[in-house]
DNA sequence: ATAATAGTGTCTTTCAGACATTATCTA
DNA sequence: TAGATAATGTCTGAAAGACACTATTAT
């Protein structure tokens, strides 16, 4: 057995991949480092927890997405924690991973007026310059987000608060990779009961949609049975 | 904005909830802790990552588990990661938790060796003292592997490396906590190819049942639609 | 009326549930 | 032979896929 030993801990920090759902697209919300190491590059929001306010890893999360949007996620969900001698260079590090949803317009605003935050298409990813090992967490959190829009719905709570079941199966859509039966994804949310009625609205052409809201038992909501993927 | 700060770091540490059958029960490997804080309560397998010797946090939860059973788990799962400020005496601490499944045999001799480690039934845990907030980690864990065990086959894990379907299945009814149609488990597990046969074994009474063993893809395999539940 | 989008009817397909039947061994 | 356990046949039922159809609006 080894001799008494001292322990040093490794850098704990927790970071968030916050989506949300905008002009068809999902985005990311990025941040641009203001300090060394990784100095102007964009990261995912996120740093050290600070003992003596917060209260849990889950709360430094949410006080750090805060900062950068001035709210508070309606969904946050612990996707995992990365922990190696190599992914940053200042040693030893360890972060554990929130992914998060919100409506865009619930923190457009704020986003737009500063300028070391930004929403970022998913698509767009590749010709960004990411700190760290952001951007293989970002791939792994929409691999999870993928997974979860076959057989949830909370992806939801990427739209605004009231949304139409055509936007809903939209941003599947988009994040499943392909179409969907309308027929299908109706049928499984009616027999949840995961939706509550609001009331009407308006289209570029054709007839009006209803409106709905999440209720609370879709956070969490299993399908037994998922949709077609691939 | 708040000035320049330190950021002390909070404890961190690996804890693995290591699962195995045995006798148509599930057991779980504790540990004696042997020194304050909680000494002499038992603990999950775990502790400090060791910066010099460790490459990754997987890898550290994987020589704690090396050191209690002499072996390295088939099959290793992190679980999630728990942070506040009150569940360990010394202070802010977080740990990072796996789930490892491992054959009885492949340990039980090592394990019967040492005083200060024992399989434990999950039945048998109301009884115990358990350090920190581990019974409540091993709650999750044991929910956790429920849950897989309606959608996959990893929970082969926990046997022998040959195994029978009704040994496999019998497994299964236990962590879901409920019996299983044979024609349903057994349909499932052959169109998806998951196992490969082996040989012949003989029981006490009755048609010898065919051996098999987990392909690597069981690994990965999730079934669509989820075996009932409740 | 036409175009556009929302929403429904209904048939097919897939796969789990239920349970009876056959197969192969020991005592 | 009976008893035990393994393995399979097959019918039913639930829910998804496919796709046509109706409904309600704007122009």
């Amino acid at each position: 057995m080894p001799a008494k030993e001292s322990f040093p801990s490794p850098l704990y920090t927790v970071d968030s991949v916050l989506f949300t759902y905008h002009e068809c697209k999902i985005k990311v919300l990025l941040v641009q480092r203001s300090i060394e190491p990784e100095k102007s590059k964009w990261a995912l929001p996120g740093g050290f927890v600070d003992l003596a306010k917060d209260e849990t890893i889950e709360a430094a999360a949410l006080r750090k997405l805060a900062e950068k949007t001035s709210v508070t996620p309606p969904y946050l969900d612990q996707l995992e924690t990365r922990g190696n001698a190599s992914r940053d260079p200042r040693g030893w590090s360890v972060t554990t991973i929130y992914s998060a949803l919100i409506a865009h317009q619930a923190c457009e605003q704020f986003v737009a007026s500063v300028s070391d935050a930004q929403w970022l298409d998913l698509e767009e990813l590749s010709g960004i310059k990411l700190a760290f090992d952001h951007r293989d967490i970002i791939e792994s959190a929409k691999e999870r987000m993928r997974q979860r829009a076959l057989y949830s719905i909370v992806s939801g709570y990427a739209l605004p608060e009231s949304f139409t079941l055509s936007e809903l199966q939209h941003l599947h859509e988009v994040l499943i990779g392909k179409p969907l039966q309308k027929r299908s994804f109706r049928r499984r949310i009616e027999q949840a009961g995961l939706l509550e009625e609001v009331g009407e609205k308006r289209h570029e052409g054709g007839r009006p949609a209803a409106l709905y809201r999440l209720k609370d038992i879709s956070k969490e909501f299993r399908f037994v049975r998922n949709l077609e993927a691939d």
